[in-house]
DNA sequence: CCAAACTGCTTGCATTTTGCAATTGGTTGA
DNA sequence: TCAACCAATTGCAAAATGCAAGCAGTTTGG
């Protein structure tokens, strides 16, 4: 998979790496989410990802970089998807589209608390989460207790407030 | 134009507005480059955007308020665009997007100069060139001195690249 | 005063991408 | 053995894109 290099400008590149619906969605299911598998990324897809898209997205990324494939030792069919560092990156910028989108859209409040601590978090916040993503994608660093990492404290917060509004609906 | 609101998460909804090949082009050409009319775009595109399509994403952007058309006085054809505050705190992304193609990415050196000013800058360069902005879209504020400006400095390393290279390749 | 250039689009048409549902060939666990 | 599960693939309709040409009106240069 090559670019079309349309022009050397970084925000175009950017654009022709992930300038899609679905490309940014699939990393952002793998980063927050956490899905390492095809079924996973499909079967729990929010938006609803069709299964030919998202065989296509997965190739692609692969082929630009973004993500690795790998066996599961645990079943000859599986596959998982790794990030690489070139996604694992991406941290930043999907903390300021959420932080935007968080201001202009019309976001729900359950799926934007991840955005909103995100954003209160800052950089100091987003290194923390790459380091851990280094570690889970890559094998790079040291663990950390389970539920100390900064995934565990935004998928807690996105439960409370799922749970706060359910509560308000019974 | 309503999104189509496959979820109410920030990302997901982000990408609903600008997650296309073209409208970041559009806006980046317009804060970047201080485009306001239909024929600059048009004529200056470095990725060549088709008419149709142009005149499809600022109607579209136009809808979604991250533009606003008004008729020029000296012209009675031409109109210009402004940027809303929407599009002017979409800022931080390009800045973001930008580094992250400069690492990434197969970028030129005289198109990311640009990026990477904006990268070292940080913030607070983000904040003042916001600001310009919004002075010069919005009618907010108070005017600079014309080569005090964020892209007048912009501009000029840009062109002290491209000088650079036209002597190393003469 | 008139022709040429310019204004923001629009149209027609071919190509490409997307979305949906069903299906494939194989693997696994009970 | 057999149902459930695996990562895709296929066929097809619909939508988006890209390209070239055209449009009616406006302004400019001679």
């Amino acid at each position: 998979m090559t670019l079309d290099r349309r022009s050397g400008c970084p925000i175009n590149l950017s654009l022709e790496v992930f300038g899609d619906r679905w490309s940014l969605i699939i990393l952002r299911d793998m980063i927050f989410g956490g899905r390492r598998h095809f079924r996973e990324l499909l079967n729990h897809s929010m938006e609803g990802i069709a299964s030919n898209i998202l065989a296509d997205r997965l190739k692609r990324l692969v082929e630009l970089g973004m993500l690795t494939k790998a066996d599961d030792p645990t079943h000859k069919q599986k596959a998982i998807y790794s990030l690489t560092e070139m996604s694992i990156t991406l941290v930043p910028i999907m903390a300021q589209l959420g932080a935007w989108g968080r201001v202009w859209l019309p976001v729900t409040e359950d799926l934007s608390i991840r955005a909103k601590l995100l954003e209160e978090g800052g950089p100091s916040l987003w290194q923390d989460f790459m380091d851990e993503l280094r570690f889970e994608h890559l094998g790079i660093g040291t663990p950390k207790p389970a539920d100390a990492t900064v995934r565990a404290k935004l998928q807690a917060a996105y439960q409370a407030v799922v749970d706060a509004q359910t509560r308000k609906a019974s």
